[in-house]
DNA sequence: CCGACTTTGTGATTTGGCTCACAAGCTGCG
DNA sequence: CGCAGCTTGTGAGCCAAATCACAAAGTCGG
């Protein structure tokens, strides 16, 4: 067994290029694909498709390159996906029942399984199929069906809250939309993903590239040199 | 003036640092933070906040800490943040409506001024006080009301197609939810959500924590010692 | 005004990841 | 079979960012 340390900028990509050769796949255009195309389809460079895939093992072809098939075997199987994740959003409102109703999870593992809020107008209510259950319910729930992963798309106040819910009925995985931190024990996994930050850190280079053209322009008016 | 070169990463923790900040300021406890402090706030370490904020100049004082006014006001300034906005939402789905109702963009200044969509269904109708208008009408409408970030809410198999649009009426900030690439002249800045990519992130670690545990179980049983 | 204490700001060092460049290895053709 | 043409896999060097560690600069109590 090589050395099972696969960095996480790695698994990070690891999804992407699952992705692109899923599309790949589709499209049947061919058997293989080298690390040149696959990093094209993926936006990143040939030379870190090949270094990512090597951490996997050795499985391309020199002069050929990836078998896509077994390439894709090898990332579903290496990022867990052989598997289904039962999972459970917390906070039905507006962007739980988007997500709640989201066919690209299931089509990659994720099977949508329950749903809970605390608010009688939600609690009872069917979205996407699902009947939206108290949140009391959530620990014998996870007991039943073998809840693994929680998503928390309550607002900031409650996250923790809820966070707490999800570490006491056991799971381990947890994907927190709310724009606040939670604090858990050391062996559950929390990612935030927090929509304002991507336009906050957008807002910061536009600003940045309208200040320089506008220094430019400011320059060409007084007649000095541009710097 | 100072070097004006803020590292990429700490851009994208400016933002965690103003929320913390603006918490603080709503339950006024005191006029002034720790980089200890606003550390744990943000979940970080304090040395990296201290480098951080470094970078915007020398705002604290030592023995004391930062003037939190004060320090919402720069990193508000740095972010671009002192001005609004105007944002324009393609593709009014699911996700598009969860968007379009959020309050939480516009508090931040990004005020959603626009939606559009292609489909004779969404277009005309009423969503979060705008009316979707079609596609087509974009590039007047930027024209007319000078927005300038560009969130992509439609089908991967469009990602492309709209972020041309954006492209060709002028808008230089693109916010991607579709899990698709999308190419764009240099001087357009995209950035990519992908909720699913998260989510097999997650999944990566709690099988690699699972497989641990049961080759554990396994050894237990074989009385063998444990690696 | 002094000395104990707190907290910042920043050089120095370490870490982790990205890129380059090329030998190794495969294919196909004559 | 040998050679030309690709493409992988990876060591080496480089660069950005994280962390460390401490002097500098402030507060506060007496
Ligand atoms: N809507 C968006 O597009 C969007 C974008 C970015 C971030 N967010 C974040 O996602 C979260 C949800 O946003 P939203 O727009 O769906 O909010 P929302 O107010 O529409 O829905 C929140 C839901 O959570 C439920 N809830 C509240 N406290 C709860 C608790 N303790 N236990 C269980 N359920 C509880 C409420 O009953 C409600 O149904 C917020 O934190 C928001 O900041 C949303
Ligand atoms: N819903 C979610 O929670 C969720 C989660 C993760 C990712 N996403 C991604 O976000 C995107 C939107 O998801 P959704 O669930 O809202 O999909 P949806 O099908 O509900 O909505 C897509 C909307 O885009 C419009 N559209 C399609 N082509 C268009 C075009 N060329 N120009 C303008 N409008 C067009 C459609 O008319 C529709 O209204 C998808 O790419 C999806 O993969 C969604």
């Amino acid at each position: 067994m090589r050395s099972r340390a696969i960095p996480e900028a790695t698994v990070a990509r690891l999804p992407i290029y699952l992705r692109a050769l899923l599309d790949l796949a589709e499209t049947q255009r061919a058997l293989t694909v080298s690390s040149e195309e696959l990093a094209r389809l993926a936006g990143v460079n040939a030379a870190k498709v090949r270094k990512d895939l090597s951490y996997l093992g050795s499985y391309g072809t020199r002069g050929v390159g990836y078998d896509i098939e077994y390439l894709l075997y090898q990332i579903t199987r290496e990022l867990g996906l052989t598997q289904d994740w039962p999972t459970a959003i917390v906070g039905i409102g507006n962007l739980g029942r988007a997500l709640a109703s989201y066919k690209g999870f299931s089509e990659r593992g994720f099977r949508i399984d329950a749903l809970f809020d605390n608010s009688s107008e939600a609690v009872g209510e069917e979205v996407g199929g699902l009947i939206v259950r108290h949140l009391d319910e959530l620990k014998d729930c996870v007991a039943e069906s073998g809840l693994c992963i929680g998503i928390i798309a309550t607002p900031p106040t409650s996250a923790q809250e809820v966070a707490e819910h999800f570490v006491d009925a056991g799971i381990k995985s947890i994907l927190n939309f709310a724009p606040a931190m939670v604090n858990v024990p050391p062996d559950v996994n929390v990612r935030k993903v927090d929509l304002s930050i991507e336009l906050q850190i957008l807002s910061f280079y536009q600003q940045r590239t309208q200040a320089i053209a506008a220094a430019r322009e400011a320059n060409r008016r007084l007649n000095l040199p541009s710097a």
